[in-house]
RNA sequence: GGGCCCGUAGCUCAGUAGGAAGAGCACCGGACUUUUAAUCCGGGUGUCGAAGGUUCGAUUCCUUCCGGGCUCACCA
């Protein structure tokens, strides 16, 4: 684009940029020496009377965030990554070439390194009497308005470097973010858990009902998936003796986007051995009750108006319970096929012809009951049918030893008692491999080296996978999955 | 993918029952040596998301498309 296409206010700013140049200035300098973050200035000097200096000068660098002339004198806001303070400019100290400089020809939205005295105005702001300035980057974009920030939803996301600059709190749900992760991994590292990494391209897509996105490989001449999950690579590890074993990472689903989805999420998935799905639920509890008291210092806050208690003993309660307590139906699996269709197309369900009971239940269960649970609740024993890697439950063979916590209506973790079974396990790939050919593309394949480290032999393992995105937007009231995704998905910005 | 809504200046937003495009901030010029959403005086900087259509005339009405939001479906 040429600069005649341009607004005037591009426009201003490459001109200033010209002369900078002309005058023998470099705008994009390579480093500045400072003696002070700017939150270390206001912690050692806020109590300074107004007026009161400090006989000691400091260097600092930020970006100018606002200016505000007075003639001979003027104040600016420079902020850094600690915090802001202002500015306080003076022909008198800067001498009138490099005051009207200042002025003339930097900008809102400039790096600049500053040297001077700490000093407090009468009005009581704490300040730097500036005596020398440096510009270290020229910014040649305004930046939003002062007071409204950046509203703009898509503009928020495409240009989340603007969005961290003028909204402060869009940094501090980041910070939550890290926050939580760093806390998941203290738990579980003092808990002996050990942390890996597992492939992300993968041959076969294991370890989640759900369909993948699909690559190449150039020398290997080979299809690939992202994965969309690293459960079957973790049990494998399970299977070589590390026998707690945690990965905190990406996994991929090629499926719709929503406020509650995003094509790549992050994904906590830990397992060990010789424990059941009661322990993993224990755990879970524990480990969500840490992180939340960590990151919060409470366990009862807010999300989205309405108040969520951590605090007590969470509520534990099977599938076909809750179905009867938040519907009134009494279902079982004493009910033929017939009667669960009926019931089911009766609330309004699609239901598929090759479902069957326990699929038509758990259908029950996410479309009547699961957005009625906003306390945390763990729902227990889910039909088997749905969960093809999970250990049948001992009372009820078309039941599993699998657990979901529900958090305002939303699964926060899923676990299970991990089938060690091969020969079992290989019958409920096959199941799995009738549903592909039903159509359904998020049905399971069947992976034969896992079914071969199964036959090495699997330990008793409880598994747990909790979707880090989700329990983080509950600690930061966010409504939507992308205001705590740095970079959400979008689709590309014109052509 | 379906339904509803939105897209006007760099930003936040008005507006035109179809007839010369507006405000605040930002920006430009001027005044001002302790201000802080500084103030005061002067200046509107625009492909009204894009392309067609209707019309004497379209930012406004219609169609299609692009992008976004909410919601439903699918999923975690």
């Amino acid at each position: 684009m040429g600069s005649e296409d341009q607004s005037e206010l591009l426009r201003v700013r490459r001109q200033k940029l010209s002369h900078l140049l002309s005058a023998g200035e470099e705008p994009y300098k390579k480093k500045f020496d400072r003696t002070h973050k700017i939150s270390s200035i206001v912690e050692a000097y806020e109590k300074l009377e107004p007026g009161e200096s400090v006989n000691e000068k400091v260097r600092v660098a930020g970006r100018i965030l606002g200016i505000r002339r007075h003639g001979k004198a003027s104040f600016a806001d420079l902020r850094d990554g600690t915090g802001t303070i202002q500015l306080y400019l003076t022909l008198n100290h800067l001498g009138e070439e490099r005051y009207e400089d200042f002025l003339n020809f930097l900008d809102i939205g400039d790096f600049v390194g500053v040297s001077g005295i700490v000093f407090k105005t009468r009005r009581g702001e704490l300040s730097i009497q500036v005596e020398e300035y440096s510009l270290l980057t020229k910014s040649l974009r305004p930046l939003p308005e002062k007071w409204h920030g950046l509203k703009d939803i898509e503009a928020r996301y495409r240009q989340r470097y603007v969005d961290l600059i003028v909204n402060p709190e869009v940094k501090e749900v980041f910070e939550t973010r890290t926050k939580v992760i760093k806390a998941i991994r203290e738990f579980l590292d003092s808990k002996d858990f050990l942390e890996v990494e597992t492939p992300m391209l993968q041959s076969i897509p294991g370890g989640a009902s759900a369909r993948p996105f699909t690559t190449y490989h150039n020398a290997l001449g080979l299809n690939l998936y992202l994965r969309v999950a690293p459960e079957l690579y973790l049990k494998r590890l399970v299977v070589g003796g590390l026998e707690k074993v945690y990965e905190i990472n990406r996994n991929f689903r090629n499926e719709g986007i929503s406020y509650k989805h995003n094509p790549e999420f992050t994904m906590l998935e830990l397992y060990e051995a010789y424990v059941d799905y009661n322990d993993m639920m224990n755990l879970t509890e524990e480990m969500i009750k840490f992180v939340i008291s960590k990151v919060k210092g409470s366990l009862k806050f807010t999300y989205q108006g309405k108040k969520i208690n951590f605090g007590n003993d969470w509520e534990r309660l099977t599938m076909l319970e809750a179905i009867t307590r938040y519907t009134g139906l009494d279902i079982s699996f004493d009910l033929s096929l017939g009667e669960l269709k009926k019931i089911a197309k009766e609330k309004g369900l699609v239901i598929k012809p090759y479902y069957g009971k326990g699929k038509i239940i758990s259908e029950m269960f996410e479309k009547l009951v699961e957005g009625k649970l906003f306390q945390p609740t763990f729902i227990k024993d889910y039909p088997l049918e749905v969960s093809p890697l999970a250990r049948a439950h001992p009372e009820n063979p078309s039941l599993v030893e699998r657990f979901e916590l529900i958090v305002a209506g939303r699964e926060i973790a899923n676990a299970f008692s991990e089938l060690t079974d091969p020969l079992e396990q290989r019958k409920r790939f096959q199941e799995q491999l009738k549903l592909l050919e039903y159509g359904e593309e998020e049905a399971q394949r069947l992976d034969e080296d896992f079914i071969r480290a199964l036959e090495i032999g699997l330990p008793p393992t409880g598994g747990l996978g909790i979707g880090v995105d989700r329990l983080v937007m509950l600690l930061t009231d966010s409504h939507s999955i992308r205001e705590v995704l740095l970079f959400p998905h979008l689709k590309p910005e014109k052509t």
